[in-house]
RNA sequence: GGGCUGGUAGUUCAGCUGGUAUGAACGCUUGACUUGCACUCAAGAGGUCGGGGGUUCAAAUCCCCCCCAGUCCA
């Protein structure tokens, strides 16, 4: 698939003017850009060795900047020439449907602004971009910060379009070379342009590399092909995406050993004093970082053939590369994932085991882990978490802001993973000890694989706690390998046949001009005059203009008629496909295409929804109040009878907690708050209310719908609400549920339907009433009275067949039920037990009688006149001689048309023709004897 | 969104292909012994087998639905 892009893609008429030279380096076997002619690798340092680092003690600008200062340097460069300088998205690309996080500034942009549907904010413009890249997170620490989990991208976009030109490949290294020799101080010489092909996400283009002293700084792309196929698509829109590494920057404008030290000033040096790392040899690790950029897990090299060339190349032992190395990598790790969460948190992102909360969940568990290995106790790390907080305040005040409930939600998260290990270890040591008793000395790899996929223990802790149990484990080096693997079963094939229909509608709605929506310019429109423009397989009916919700955004589809003369015909279904709303009828049209006819709308129904949809709305923002700003939106439907709503929450919610929301979402009802609706352009309504705005997830679109409900909440929403709050009359939540960790789902009732709700509750409240003949506001204590009192008659009873049956047992053949014989010094003691047949009771009663004289068998049988039964038991004595009880009751219960069965010593057995009992207790018998006999 | 695992005494768990929960350990109560670091010994209490349906003579065990919890992957 990869398209070589010739020279004439990159000879660019700047590096011509400058007397920059192509050169082909024989080590990566790419070409670069230079001005000096001496230079013969490409210079970067990687794995294929084409240079190092030689800007550690010797900066390669003219002054130092810090993280602060270089973005600034980077982001009034740009503005300067013509850029508009834009604030940073969030690190949670909620806009977008196919990823979580935002690990690219050209992220925030995609898809609406490169595929021409939204303009952009400005073009050009310029961004500093905080990027989380959990690919990296391997390599972090042991890079020396070349990677990150967290960094920050400078973007300088442009868009072109074919009728607007902004600028594009010339201009774009021209501004990349000004900034890094005018106002950084680069030495022009040493900075180096190697070419590249760019693809990502379906998109892709020729890119440049840029170089400075061993370190790539910035890497800048021109997207200009749609990936189809082996082919690349020329795209309308070519987009300049300029990633320049602010991070990397600093680190070489400080010269300092790692890019950890650069970013995080003095909160570096303070994790690492946590960490107990003192006395850092500065010298040695700048020996040592030189060579760091060969480290890397990526491409062909893996780490500890890495560290075994740094070791050669230093002169430096392997043992005290790791000896010293090891911690201070995990030391920096743990700086770079606690911001990483910080940011994720600060968005409300709660830990969890689905989605971009697992990601969270991932990072925490390695922070942990790390800090276990660094002999850190957990309670530092909400030190480390203050210190960010404080550290990123000017830069990033949500951080700040959410200091606490970010350390809240780690604490909760905290509780759950000691928990899970504690689970985990007792596991793996009963596990190990059975193991050992079956003689087995090796954990079996299934056991291993399962202990991870299903409890989460990492490969490392089993085989510690199991070798301390002395039973040994073995990882394998393809352990995630094989996890994969036992995902990779069946994915669900995708329902072709709605597919097709889809499809064709799909087609015929292409062809059609957009459907006037009506019930935006009157949401209480109820009937409409249209034109019939299409009909497609006799059903689906598009008309002109239409005041019928489609399906959409968690509220269902309206319903209503279409009215052509005399004839009238259902709607049971409306879509939007495209700009297209298709009408589904329940029989075929009679009418034709290009006539007129008259709609309804069911208005019961769709007023329902709207109370349905607005109370949403005002819900969403209670919890938000009741819980915190990490409370968001992440699912919704809404129905007739009862909708949900879906939240991001760390704990499962209190009684108290759901009253309050009920509470202020009724207030809000009572303020009767004008419900606002307004199309604006993305960038305005993002700007003016936020991010906040995603609740609903990617919405697209050049314009968003914004529903403004008072002060209470502020959603991009396409649905149909109503003109305001008091409308909805009445809320009522009527149960919560936990959807998946960290998901708190909502369920509630509104108007009439919440009443209907209250009034279910409380006829079962009368009926429970009734039953307990207790007034309603005993029945908590008359309910806990008639339980405790079950339980101790439980216990009496217990005691009560018990003492009954020591009793029993001692009267002996003098019974009229009882019959005794004595067969070769076994006595078989037959009782009928009448309609008893209590099998607590026959058993308490046989084990008696059996506990006094061993070499006893007992029949013990009874009918309740529907059913009878049969129990054997025989003492230690008579089963050394013979007695099988199972087989005696195999043998016996099949005659009363049944079956049974059990242990030598005990067996029972029932059926349903009480009239053959005689006959099967005497068969039991017989077979005793013959037992006995053998 | 797709998997996987689990819910049995106060706690941690056994309970195999339906057939006694005489369940185990720790904890608890009482008594004896003993000044000793998880004392020891004896006796005892403690269970709606997560909930609801179904299959069966019989379900903790098999089937279906629901609830609760854990965990992996995208």
């Amino acid at each position: 698939m990869t398209k070589q892009f010739t020279e004439e893609d990159y000879a660019l008429p700047f590096f011509k003017q400058e007397g920059f030279v192509r050169k082909h380096c024989p080590k990566c076997g790419e070409y670069f850009w230079t001005q000096n002619s001496e230079q013969e690798t490409c210079g970067e340092s990687g794995s294929d060795e084409c240079g190092c680092y030689t800007f550690l003690g010797n900066p390669a600008t003219s002054k130092k900047f810090s993280l602060s200062e270089m973005r600034e340097a980077f982001l009034s460069f740009f503005e300067k020439n013509g850029h508009t300088r834009i604030k940073p998205y969030p690190v949670v690309a909620r806009w977008r449907k196919d990823i979580y996080l935002t690990h690219a500034s050209i992220i925030d942009f995609q898809p609406y602004v490169t595929e021409g549907i939204a303009p952009p904010p400005a073009n050009p413009l310029v961004i500093s971009q905080p990027c989380i890249r959990l690919t990296d997170i391997s390599n972090t620490g042991p890079t020396f910060g070349r990677h990150l989990t967290i960094f920050e991208m400078g973007g300088a976009h442009a868009f072109n379009y074919p009728d607007k030109e902004i600028y594009w490949k010339d201009d774009t290294v021209r501004f990349h070379h000004r900034f890094a020799t005018e106002i950084l101080g680069i030495k022009s010489e040493e900075v180096i342009y190697k070419e590249g092909v760019w693809v990502g996400g379906g998109n892709a283009g020729p890119d440049v590399e840029c170089i400075v002293r061993g370190l790539e700084v910035g890497t800048l792309v021109f997207m200009q092909y749609k990936v189809v196929g082996d082919d690349f698509v020329e795209l309308p829109i070519r987009t300049v995406d300029t990633g320049y590494g602010i991070d990397r920057f600093a680190w070489i404008s400080q010269g300092v050993p790692s890019a950890f030290q650069a970013i995080y000033g003095n909160l570096h040096d303070k994790v690492l004093s946590m960490a107990g790392i003192t006395n850092v040899d500065n010298d040695f690790l700048a020996r040592v970082a030189k060579y760091s950029g060969l480290v890397s897990v990526d491409k062909r090299a893996n780490r500890l053939v890495a560290r075994k060339r740094v070791s050669e190349l230093t002169g430096i032992g392997m043992a005290t590369l790791d000896k010293v190395l090891i911690p201070i990598e995990n030391a920096w790790a743990v700086t770079d994932h606690t911001k990483t969460l910080s940011f994720m948190l600060s968005e409300g992102v709660v830990p969890s085991n689905i989605q971009e909360g697992y990601l969270a969940r991932l990072l925490f568990r390695r922070v942990y882990r790390l800090m276990r290995t660094l002999n850190m106790e957990p309670a530092k790390l909400y030190d480390i978490i203050d210190m960010q907080a404080d550290y990123w305040a000017k830069d990033f005040p949500r951080i700040k802001e959410m200091q606490n409930e970010i350390i809240e939600m780690l604490k909760v998260e905290e509780e759950k993973f000691v928990e899970t290990l504690k689970r985990g270890e007792g596991m793996v040591k009963r596990i190990a000890n059975d193991l050992k008793t079956k003689g087995i000395s090796k954990l079996p790899m299934d056991t291993l694989t399962e202990l991870y996929d299903s409890h989460g223990l990492p490969p490392e802790i089993v085989k510690q706690v199991a070798e301390k149990e002395s039973v040994e484990v073995e990882v394998p080096e393809n352990f995630y390998a094989l996890i994969a693997n036992r995902h990779m079963q069946a994915t669900k094939p995708v329902e072709e046949e709605a597919a097709k229909a889809e499809q064709t509608l799909e087609k015929a709605a292409e062809q059609l001009p957009a459907t006037e929506q009506l019930y935006y310019a009157d949401v209480y429109m109820k009937e409409f005059d249209a034109k019939v423009l299409k009909i497609i397989n006799g059903v689906y009916v598009v008309l002109d203009r239409t005041c019928l919700y489609p399906e959409g955004g968690g509220q269902p589809t309206d319903q209503g008629w279409l009215i052509s003369g005399d004839a009238k015909f259902d709607v049971v279904d409306v879509q939007k496909i495209g700009k297209v709303i298709v009408h589904k009828l329940s029989t075929p049209a009679t009418f034709k295409e290009g006539n007129l006819v008259h709609g309804t709308l069911d208005w019961d129904r769709r007023y329902s929804l709207m109370k349905a949809h607005t109370v949403t709305h005002l819900i969403n923002g209670a919890a938000r109040r009741v819980l915190g700003e990490h409370v968001w939106q992440s699912g919704t439907q809404k129905g007739l009878e009862t909708s949900r709503l879906d939240i991001s929450h760390y704990r499962r919610l209190t009684q108290e907690e759901i009253h309050k929301i009920e509470t202020l979402a009724n207030q809000a009802i009572s303020a009767n708050m004008k419900v606002e609706t307004a199309w604006l352009p993305r960038n305005e309504a993002e700007s003016r209310y936020g991010f906040r705005l995603y609740q609903g997830g990617a919405v697209p679109g050049k314009d968003i719908r914004v529903v403004k409900t008072g002060d209470w909440d502020v959603e991009a929403c396409a649905g149909t609400h109503l003109g305001s709050t008091g409308e909805v009359g009445f809320v009522k939540i009527v149960y919560t549920e936990r959807v998946q960790d960290g998901v708190e789902r909502l369920g509630y009732a509104v108007g009439l339907k919440a009443l209907k709700a209250v009034q279910t509750q409380e006829s079962l409240l009368w009926k429970v009433s009734e039953v307990l003949t207790a007034p309603i506001d005993k029945l908590d204590k008359t309910a806990e009275k008639i339980v405790k009192e079950l339980k101790e008659s439980n216990v009496e009873k217990r005691h009560l067949i018990k003492e009954l049956a020591e009793k029993e047992s001692a009267v002996g053949p003098a019974e009229a039920c009882e019959t005794a014989v004595e067969v070769d010094g076994v006595s078989i003691v037959k009782r009928d037990f009448g309609e008893v047949i209590d099998v607590n009771r026959m058993l308490q009663t046989a084990s008696e009688i059996i506990k006094r004289n061993e070499a006893t068998v007992t029949l013990f049988y009874g009918s309740d006149g529907k059913t009878c039964r049969l129990m054997v038991m025989a003492g230690e004595t008579a089963v050394q001689k013979g007695v099988n009880a199972g087989n005696i009751v195999k043998e016996a219960a099949p005659i009363f048309g049944g079956g049974g069965g059990g242990r030598p010593s005990f067996a029972q057995g029932g059926g349903t023709k009480p009239e053959k009992l005689a006959e099967a207790v005497q068969a039991a018998e017989e077979a005793v004897k013959k037992q006995l006999k053998h």
